[in-house]
DNA sequence: TTATTTACTTTAGGTGCTAAAATAAATAAA
DNA sequence: TTTATTTATTTTAGCACCTAAAGTAAATAA
């Protein structure tokens, strides 16, 4: 029938090519279920814009692949007149998918079932600076294998496979091109993961994913254009149009932390001077209070969440040399995010990452450097909002992002 | 059939939504004609990804509605064997579009057949910065009255008016919100002009329209991410996603001008400091050569070409006070290009506007500041590049522009 | 019970595509 | 000069897929 054309760099090939119509409608009526839970043929029809004829007839194939399921009557009825709805639901058994967040020092494994939920999550302690290429590629393999044995038995296949990373990644190429996380560099894990597990290999940004969990929220749904901020170890960003992320010639787009404040301003983890980073990141902030405090011991170049919860605990506790710090931070990031304002006029800018602890503390400053950078006509009417965060949340988007990649094959590997 | 979804503010309205296969493939064959040249319907077929037998039926349909036309086999056969190739081509009559270009104190109207070539020209004089709104308004209905008067004739129709605007406009609203070629904001000109000429308008920002006739030259094919920057009076810039410009929430974005070199930097014309425009546009460097140096007289917040001229020319014969101007310009415009690098990592980023006279004076400090603020990962591989100023550019995209917003309409319009 | 309402399925028919066959119009070869 | 070959276009036949409308199913209200 098709093949899905993926992402990675000729692992999975794009085949046959005929009309598009079914398979685009097919695919539709799957999104939906995977959105939107348990469905009615009728409200397929309606929310795709295709008739209830066209649905029973794609469902039908699918329920013949075992990709859905109808799913009993429920004993209380709530409808009115009428023949009662009968819903369709994913089979969550058709398809899963392994999800890997890579993050300094730390590694997270989760699977996920065909309707997007979260089977499965693990995390491990790694020493991710002192790799090898060859060390990180064996480790994937070897925790993934683990998983896969453990946890993979009823599921019809293994879709595909995401990894979610820190930094400047090519998902075209399939190689992490550089990550605060890693000490080596342009190390082309996709086909490696690709060869030994047969399956699509994804590699994405972890802002993307992120951002790809928030902008589904409700409160988020009418922003086209959707900036997401993650403060942190680093700074990462995320820029949404219409959904989907943008990701520039090499993937390197978006890299807000290394945009600039101040020309021979501080001096930032990746070896120059100025950016938004080498001001408003967990580093940033402990380097700056180390100059005035004397801190808990430990990394400082990596502080922990512990060192920087103390950190905020000073600044909420009214500090004068943290408020200062916090204030010249939020200073910087408001300067960052005019910057953004005045790029990509985006309908929203949110603010998350471990980092937004301290936020309420770099607020005020931001803001009003915001106002003093950009005139109000290109202020717009951005809102400017923060967001708690989960750690979670990677792993969920990843989920998603994967799903949604491997949705073609699975449709035509069960045919 | 079918009818366009236009860009303005509800004055066209989308009807009829039927299937899209056929029409989308008709549009294809249209804008394959309009960029090509005549082309045979074996070669339609293969450039589109449709059978030929399929060419042959929408070209009957085109044909019969007046929009092409088979041109005559030519006198010299260069081809060899077998059946000669009939080419078609499109009716330049079928269809034609006057579009006007808005800058500071002046105006220039073009008028462009449905083949997208230029058939008429006219500049004029006009004090932008003392008309009011309503001026402006009577202003554009006169001169585009005019112009159809005398030029309209054998046109089957007025597909549209496209206004190329310098500064934020509205594409979706129809409004200008702010051009520093206007005294007044938020004119909301496109329902105006519509009221009056019954066809589709179009408000586009001018580095928008220059962008667009860039990126169809073949030395730029294979960027599907292409940053333009415009230096001139003020410095504007468009950013190309897979050929469309990306305008973000309201039309604001890819204000690259007001970007921030240097907070609390120099004054610029937005009224806020140390933006990119504030020290590498046109004022920006009279001003600073005025501190300087005695110069010719004039408007000096309004230099002329030939005050900026002489600037060049001073900078090019040595003069030690100039060269620190602009090599102080093309420091911060580095700075500037190493954001959007950082944040779009386009394929290219092209400079260009009537200030790329003084590039020359600028681009190796321009060069050595992005090298200064971004790290290689994320310098990446973008090409920097500038390119002659041709001042009918912004009209020329503003045509291709205004008949690819409208060939829906023509197609519907004429069955 | 019967009428009404709503959901789903089946049927009939249309659009629009493609592959293959037919036709057209040239050049090369015999 | 005729015939074969090549290439372009058109015609034909058939297929995929959609929709509207008719038919069937399964509930509640009267």
């Amino acid at each position: 029938m098709r093949f899905f054309t993926s992402n990675n760099n000729g692992i999975f090939m794009a085949l046959t090519s005929t009309d598009t119509s079914r398979y685009d409608n097919t695919l539709a009526v799957i999104r939906t279920l995977r959105d939107q839970g348990p469905v009615a043929r009728v409200d397929l029809g309606a929310l795709n814009g295709i008739s209830s004829a066209t649905v029973t007839s794609i469902s039908a194939e699918l329920l013949q692949q075992g990709l859905i399921k109808e799913r009993p009557p429920e004993a209380p009825r709530p409808t009115g007149r009428g023949r009662p709805k009968t819903l369709v639901e994913l089979n969550p058994q058709a398809a899963c998918v392994v999800c890997i967040k890579l993050s300094i020092n730390e590694i997270q494994l989760v699977v996920g079932d065909f309707s997007g939920q979260v089977r499965h999550s693990e995390h491990h302690a790694v020493p991710t600076l002192t790799l090898s290429a060859d060390d990180l590629e064996t480790l994937l393999k070897e925790k993934i294998s683990a998983v896969c044995a453990q946890q993979l038995n009823g599921f019809q296949r293994l879709a595909g496979i995401c990894l979610a990373v820190q930094g400047v990644v090519s998902s075209q190429s399939g190689s992490i091109i550089w990550s605060p996380a890693l000490s080596f560099r342009n190390a082309p894990i996709s086909a490696q993961l690709a060869d030994r597990f047969h399956c699509s290999v994804l590699l994405e940004n972890d802002a993307n994913c992120i951002a790809g969990v928030l902008a589904a929220k409700p409160d988020y749904a009418d922003c086209p254009n959707l900036v997401v901020i993650m403060l942190g170890y680093g700074i990462g960003m995320s820029v949404l149009i219409n959904g989907v992320p943008y990701l520039g010639a090499n993937g390197s787009a978006a890299e807000f932390g290394h945009s600039k404040y101040q020309p021979d301003g501080a001096l930032c983890a990746c070896g120059k001077r100025g950016c938004i980073e080498a001001y408003a990141s967990d580093y940033a902030l402990y380097r700056a209070a180390a100059d005035h405090l004397n801190l808990p011991a430990g990394d400082s170049a990596h502080p922990s969440e512990q060192q920087m919860q103390a950190l905020t605990q000073l600044t909420l506790n009214g500090d004068p040399a943290m408020q200062r710090i916090y204030a010249e931070a939020g200073r910087a990031l408001g300067y960052g995010i005019a910057n953004i304002l005045a790029l990509f006029n985006p309908n929203l800018v949110l603010i998350t990452g471990s980092g937004v602890r301290g936020f309420n503390a770099m607020q005020t400053t931001m803001l009003s450097a915001i106002d003093e950078a950009l005139v109000a006509e290109l202020r717009g009417t951005t809102r400017i909002e923060s967001c708690a965060w989960d750690r979670d949340m990677t792993c969920m988007g990843a989920i998603a992002m994967a799903l949604h990649a491997t949705d073609g094959e699975t449709l035509s590997g069960t045919e």
